[in-house]
DNA sequence: TTACGACATGTTGATTTATACATGTCAGCA
DNA sequence: TGCTGACATGTATAAATCAACATGTCGTAA
């Protein structure tokens, strides 16, 4: 259902198509939340449909720019103050790293120093928009500081990971047995 | 595709039951890959047919214990070495920080308290487990070892996150259109 | 003028995930 | 003996997500 607050929280800046959605999703949320364009526009009419927005205007080639109306964004204040956050994260890096063990430790050098450069890039990315911001590139909307603060989580997400990465590197590989009996579970009951 | 690879890796460590595997998908790994028990139990059946596991034992109250098989193992080897890793995150309180512009001041301040409050808890579960793990209260095995590590991701990931709270906390208040024209987007094309 | 690429919206079907329902077993205790 | 609660596995249904297909418009540059 988040899918549904988000599309509502970008069109309470102002008006929009699923087009414009659609890239805002893919570039600015993307990394935080994916949604391809089949999504974004089902749930643009399933909007439509509950009244939560209308459309706004009709352009070339179809295009249809939705509005948010007061009822929607009464909605979207309602999921940001009253509705619990869902905490789950989904993050296959560290699902694989319960199963490093299965690797060669030249593998797992390896695949560490891959995770540790994907993430040092995506941090400094982050970074570097960070700073635009802060040059007052994107003007100073209250919009812009609320992707400002985004960004800032984006940065010390990754910077968290990268190091990560870079100390589990460290980590001495297991002298697998060292004497001690092994974690071989019998079935319980 | 991760859950396949999630079982298969847990059952390398040794046989275990669907049930097993619920658990361990639900205590160890729920904060960072959910699943529920019928997904679980789907697919492990799927597993078998495709020759990846077996059925290793049955025990009381028609409890099945499943065994990786050769095959499985070199798949779970496979998918850690080979599959690209998919970094998509799905973060939804970092979706929700993209609209706290549309917050009263006290609301943004109540939330980010209660959202660092949860994100600092959550590091500290995951420090205590660390701690514990290095007075070898879980012996030494090298799947122990992994999972130190990826102890350690939590730690930091939940860290980072209740950093970001505190620092968007102190982020002044932005003061609306400061004679500066407001974000307001006219419909491109 | 015609061909191409970006714009723009949708449908279809497959896969994945979640929620609710349903069933039965076994241990321990009252 | 009969009840309860944890064990254990599943099905059914709905919702969310993704990949692929499909269609048509418009601007522009060759």
């Amino acid at each position: 259902m988040s899918l549904r607050h988000g599309l509502l929280g970008l069109l309470a800046e102002g008006p929009a198509s699923g087009y414009d959605l659609t890239r805002r999703f893919q570039e600015t949320l993307g990394p935080i939340w994916p949604a391809q364009h089949p999504q974004i526009y089902a749930e643009l009419s399933r909007l439509a449909d509950a009244g939560l927005i209308e459309v706004d205007s009709r352009g070339p080639r179809g295009r249809k720019a939705y509005r948010i109306t007061d009822a929607g964004r009464q909605e979207v204040r309602r999921w940001l103050t009253e509705d619990e956050v869902d905490h789950t994260l989904r993050i296959e890096s560290l699902l694989r790293s319960v199963f490093f063990w299965l690797l060669e430790p030249e593998e797992l050098t390896e695949r560490l120093a891959q995770e540790r450069e994907f993430f040092t890039k995506t941090a400094e990315q982050y970074r570097r928009l960070a700073d635009a911001k802060d040059r007052g590139e994107y003007g100073n909307s209250v919009q812009t500081q609320s992707i400002r603060v985004a960004t800032e989580a984006g940065i010390k997400l990754f910077q968290a990971l990268a190091d990560w990465a870079e100390w589990a590197a460290t980590v001495p590989p297991a002298t697998p047995e060292k004497g001690r009996k092994s974690a071989k579970r019998k079935p319980a009951d």
